[in-house]
RNA sequence: UCCUCGGUAGCUCAAUUGGCAGAGCGAUCGGCUGUUAACCGGUUGGUUCCUGGUUCGAGUCCAGGCCGAGGAGCCA
């Protein structure tokens, strides 16, 4: 007896096949049972017909609690009427074991409050939606290294204990190492660029940290970040790498898992709508739309959140504006330099904005990439630092990149929650990760 | 750190002017051969977040505290 999956359920159909998985749900018909079967996959619908099975092993399926472990033989059919996931098979059951029953299940299908689900996180992902995000999750994640790894990226690991502050240390989380102060890392760019003069294009994957006591929808504590970091780039090649690698992730997700943003019940309309080439727009022109937007608004308190100077950086507002006004992601390029990182090249005859980009995401989901040159001269590197106030040791190593074949390179970073709640929809992006880290949680 | 809202049954919530603590869901028992968060009937349910105060009487009013949510600030 062959043991299938409920995602290839449909290239079993007519065959007798053993499920093994967990009771999502009961429904009791009287001589008829109606059981929502998961097994990580998919959700298939088992139907155990009083008259088809032996009398005890009815009982048995009357008495199945949810998330009971079963383990189900029986003949695939399809059925329109099946629900589940992918759906339209159902299993006409033969044989039922019980591994282990369950008990009272705290989660039902009804609804919950957010505190309530998030101190059962564990059991949380169980439950159709998030498991629905996770799977998107992943397959984001593969994505990102499927296109990375296919347009000669090396993928570099870079250190999560860094000895310094990549740019102050308000934001940081500090750990005792050996009675040394050290720090969780907050990006892996400095290393990269180390990388790229021994590889060429490179990239780092891993958690990123940031002890910002930002309470918002967009803002986690510990979160995953992609680093991309390319030798001899400019801007205009770098937005160019970005809108494909953006692209290829959505039509992935788009492509591999129809069936999960179907659970999420995702408007994929916008989505099919991502493909190069991205609008892009200067800080400058953003800041005019803006104002705009603001006089225009007839909605004081619209207006009074849209209002802003050149110089000042954009909130959450402004970014779902700004958003609103494309149907694809979009670049805003070349901020102002006093807002952005030290280490940002200087527009040539304009040093007051560099050359940078933040990607916007549509639907008011918000910045999902940051990215820019990298100054590669040495003396205007080390000016910038002490204009920063930033200590020039740290940096020794950094600097010295400048001293043997440095050469114009740019980079960004992709957050991986902040593109799987795009995808997904989410409102909040602690259903993006697994096990999220906020202000007020780090638990369970 | 600031602003706003909230904390009542396992869950989601209601409770009029300060006057008997309620509903739905869940669980459980019974019924039903096509359910999709099934439906119908019975049963089960309480430290009203904590401490103190006002009052004949407090879930409700007052003071302090704790916890949570949404937003702002912060945030390459």
């Amino acid at each position: 007896m062959s043991i299938i999956r409920i995602e290839e359920i449909a290239q079993h159909a007519g065959q007798t096949v053993t499920l093994q998985g967990w009771v999502y749900a009961r429904t009791d018909k009287g001589r008829l049972q109606f059981l929502q079967v998961r097994d990580g996959t998919g959700i298939l619908q088992c139907v155990v017909f009083q008259k088809e099975v032996a009398p005890e092993m009815f009982d048995v399926a009357r008495q199945l609690t949810q998330e009971s472990a079963v383990v189900l033989t029986g003949t695939v059919r399809a059925d329109e009427r099946a629900p589940g996931t992918p759906g339209g098979f159902e299993l006409g059951v033969t044989e039922l074991h019980v591994v282990q029953l369950a008990g009272e299940y705290p989660i039902s299908p009804k609804e919950h409050g957010v505190e309530f689900l998030m101190d059962r996180r564990h059991l949380w992902i169980r439950s159709a939606r998030q498991w629905a995000v996770l799977r998107v999750r992943a397959t984001i994640m593969r994505a990102i290294r499927e296109w990375l790894d296919s347009h000669g990226y090396l993928e570099m690991t870079t250190p999560i204990i860094t000895p310094n502050a990549a740019e102050g240390t308000s934001t940081l989380f500090e750990i005792d190492y050996f009675g040394k102060t050290s720090y969780l890392a907050q990006t892996g760019q400095l290393y990269n660029e180390a990388n790229i003069g021994a590889f060429g294009r490179v990239y780092c994957f891993g958690p990123t940290f940031r002890a910002e006591k930002s309470k918002t929808r967009r803002h986690l504590t510990e979160f995953w970040m992609v680093e991309p970091e390319v030798a001899y780039c400019d801007l205009d090649g770098l937005l160019q790498i970005e809108e494909q690698f953006v692209s290829h992730i959505v039509q992935t997700c788009l492509r591999e898992r129809a069936a999960e943003l179907r659970v999420l019940e995702r408007d994929l309309t916008l989505l099919s709508k991502v493909n190069p080439p991205f609008p892009r727009i200067t800080y400058d022109d953003a800041v005019q739309r803006l104002q705009k937007l603001a006089v225009e608004s007839s909605d004081p308190e619209q207006a009074a959140q849209l209002k802003m100077e050149w110089g000042g950086d954009f909130g959450a507002p402004h970014e779902t504006a700004l958003a609103a006004q494309f149907e694809q992601p979009v670049f805003v390029t070349h901020y102002p330099t006093i807002v952005k990182a030290f280490y940002m090249t200087p527009m040539a005859g304009r040093p007051e904005v560099c050359n940078s980009a933040d990607m916007l995401a549509p639907e008011g989901f918000g910045e999902i990439i940051g990215g820019s040159e990298r100054i590669h001269d040495h003396d205007v590197l080390l000016a910038r630092i002490q204009e920063h106030g930033l200590p020039a040791e740290d940096y020794a190593w950094y600097l010295d990149l400048r001293r043997f074949g440095s050469v114009p390179h740019a980079g960004f970073g992709l957050g991986v929650e902040r593109t799987v709640a795009w995808i997904c929809g989410l409102e909040h992006i602690r259903e993006a990760s697994p096990y999220p880290r906020m202000l007020q949680r780090n638990t369970p």
